[in-house]
RNA sequence: GUUUCCGUAGCUCAGUUGGAUAGAGCGACCGCCUCCUAAGCGGUAGGCCAGCGGUUCAAAUCCGCUCGGGAACACCA
């Protein structure tokens, strides 16, 4: 049941007021001392010409607001606070997770409605570094919070696979590529050679003339050209999946911007049937004065593409061929103009679905002291970030095996820091809001105490660790039905109980807003909140078999809350550690 | 220069449509393993919510200005 809507509904009989306005009011305090709901009397003094605090008092002692579930109706000043009964919600919402497990939180607003995700969208030919990891981390998560709220997902990842720099590599390749080092660490060599080219090019101009010669032979469909292309992009997309596979991660399709390419034409003849492309200073563009933006340029003076056609080609095929709900485009926020343009576009030519392309921006991943440059090949590697993370997960694992001695295996070791060592990176991109930058540092990055996925993690393995022990003990009958939730009434218990019930409204809050930091906060609250229970509290080892065993029940279910928070988030949890 | 985002504890960040005494984590200091995993828990210290003015019964939150910082600004993506 719905507490919240339960005491609208009460005060409005009770005020004359409409449940949905008294609903809008009700907030919750910011003490528990003050209760689990709290309704504010301001908005009631100037009807009722009486003084808040009045209001409240007299409301307060209306009989008309008390329910089996509230254990008492107190003012405090100019608010009217409530107090639940702490046995009735442990029942009510331990019964749902237990019930619905992973399940629970589940929605169907989505339900026939496809969103499209686009994401990590690496660049052929260039390291997948550590800013690259935010849109792809991001993006995985958003998939799976709408697909968890109903939604059909299709996940996008639009491969920076067209443009210039083919011309250089090409260049590049035939005249210093090394055979043996492409096939032994492709993206490597083809930044070796890259560097190189930029190197070179100053002091002997004539290889840019070659590298665009060769980037319009490209173009054009030669065949040495196009087949060196395509070696280029399958390699790399060879060791892309390795680092998605890695993480968990995986893609609908892989219709990058040369896909779109020969789709441009139509959006040429769509945009002049729609008398909206006009021509400035030899290019093709669409002026944008009255939404406040600069001109949108669709055709380049020389007559070649831009990536702003190529997007609003992917908009229009995207639109034919899924009919999205929302179109969303996980891409850091220095594009935010080109995004507002490109939807301006679409808008101007008067497509329906303009208004349901979004740009989800996320801030820069900077380095404390350092240049971030593809070109100098001075960057932090995604993969060196998590072989980091995970043997230092690996080192703490072993120092606890000793330790504890938990006779965990090599394969468990190692299965465990890859999957903690993996999952605390992704947690750094997810604990803030998107379009906070984050400056990275290997110390932050690595501290696995605290606000952290280990610390999530670990929560888990520990409560595991106890139902695994119950089990041991043969108590395997801990059913709903027989556990007397109405036990669970401490301020630990209740404090774990209450969070869990906020699992639903934060999904859908993190889809409303694209931030699946509200997903993380929530699991971390989770997580500390049954750590405090678990230190204070004798769980399995208790006498009172009754209270033992409703204990064990919100052991259960905080491994639920906590699996789906984590699932969310795209990090897996392990059963020991 | 124009547009835009931001400024909250030493550091990294939360703070719902304005509401009660502004909260976490890290770091610092002090404690807690004869007991279910100490990657844990408790406690203390630390704030003129950048500054000034305005709207309001009520402002970290809304509006204006100032200062300080980031980003974007037509033929790269």
């Amino acid at each position: 049941m719905d507490y919240r809507t339960e005491i609208a509904v009460r005060i409005a009989v009770a005020t004359g007021l409409d449940a949905e306005t008294t609903n809008g009011l009700i907030e919750v305090p910011p003490q528990k001392e003050l209760g689990d709901y709290a309704f504010p009397c301001f908005a009631l003094s100037k009807t009722l010409r009486k003084a808040p605090a009045f209001i409240a008092s007299e409301l307060a002692a209306d009989p008309g607001l008390g329910a089996s579930w509230i254990e008492k109706v107190e003012s405090v000043g100019p608010y009217l606070n409530f107090f639940l009964d702490r046995g009735h919600v442990a029942s009510t919402v331990l019964t749902a997770i237990l019930e619905s497990g992973i399940h629970y939180g589940d929605g169907d607003e989505g339900k026939g409605k496809t969103v499209i995700v686009e994401f990590s969208s690496p660049n052929i030919a260039k390291p997948f570094h550590v800013g690259h990891a935010f849109t792809t981390v991001l993006g995985n998560s958003l998939s799976r919070i709408y697909s968890k709220l109903g939604y059909r997902v299709v996940r996008m990842n639009h491969l920076g696979d067209y443009g210039t720099q083919f011309g250089k590599l090409i260049t590049a390749y035939r005249l210093w590529g090394d055979e043996q080092a492409l096939r032994s660490a492709p993206i490597k060599e083809l930044l070796r050679i890259y560097v190189k080219f930029h190197e070179a090019e100053k002091d002997d101009p004539s290889l840019g003339i070659t590298a665009r010669e060769n980037f319009r032979r490209l173009e054009e469909g030669c065949p040495d050209e196009r087949a060196l292309w395509e070696k280029f992009r399958d390699m790399s997309l060879k060791e892309f999946s390795a680092v998605y596979e890695k993480m968990g991660v995986s893609f609908d399709n892989y219709n990058g911007e040369s896909f779109y390419g020969d789709r441009i034409p139509e959006v040429v003849k769509l945009l002049n049937e729609k008398g909206i492309l006009t021509e400035s200073e030899g290019a093709q563009v669409v002026m944008l004065d009255e939404y406040g933006l600069p001109p949108c340029i669709i055709i380049k003076s020389d007559g070649t593409t831009i990536y702003a056609s190529r997007d609003l080609a992917a908009a229009m095929y995207r639109y034919d061929t899924y009919g999205f709900y929302k179109n969303i485009y996980v891409v850091g926020l220095p594009q935010a103009l080109h995004f507002k343009q490109v939807f301006a576009v679409l808008e101007k030519a008067g497509l329906p679905y303009a208004g349901d392309c979004v740009h989800v921006g996320f801030g820069l991943v900077k380095f404390k002291n350092m240049k971030f440059s593809t070109r100098e090949g001075n960057i932090v590697v995604l993969d060196e970030l998590l072989d980091e993370s995970i043997s230092k997960t690996r080192e703490i694992i072993k120092s606890n095996a000793l330790i504890r001695d938990t006779g965990m295996s090599d394969e468990g070791i190692e299965e465990v820091a890859l999957k903690v060592g993996i999952g605390a990176v992704i947690y750094t991109y997810l604990r803030a809001g998107r379009e906070r930058d984050i400056v990275f540092s290997w110390e932050e990055m690595l501290d696995f105490e605290g606000d952290s996925a280990p610390y999530l993690i670990y929560t888990y393995a520990r409560t595991r660790s106890i139902l695994r022990k119950a089990s041991e003990r043969g108590i395997t009958d801990i059913e709903i039905s027989k556990t007397d939730f109405l036990l669970l009434t401490s301020d630990d218990e209740t404090g774990v109980v209450k969070l869990l019930a906020e699992i639903p409204d934060a999904v859908s809050r993190a889809a409303a807003t694209n931030e699946p930091f509200m997903v993380a906060r929530l699991a971390a609250q989770i997580a500390r909140a049954f750590n405090r229970f678990y230190n204070n509290s004798a769980i399995l080892s208790g006498t009172d078999i009754a209270l033992r065993n409703a204990r064990l029940a919100l052991c259960e279910a905080t491994c639920a809350g906590i699996l789906i928070c984590t699932d969310l988030l795209g990090i897996e949890v392990v059963e020991q550690m």
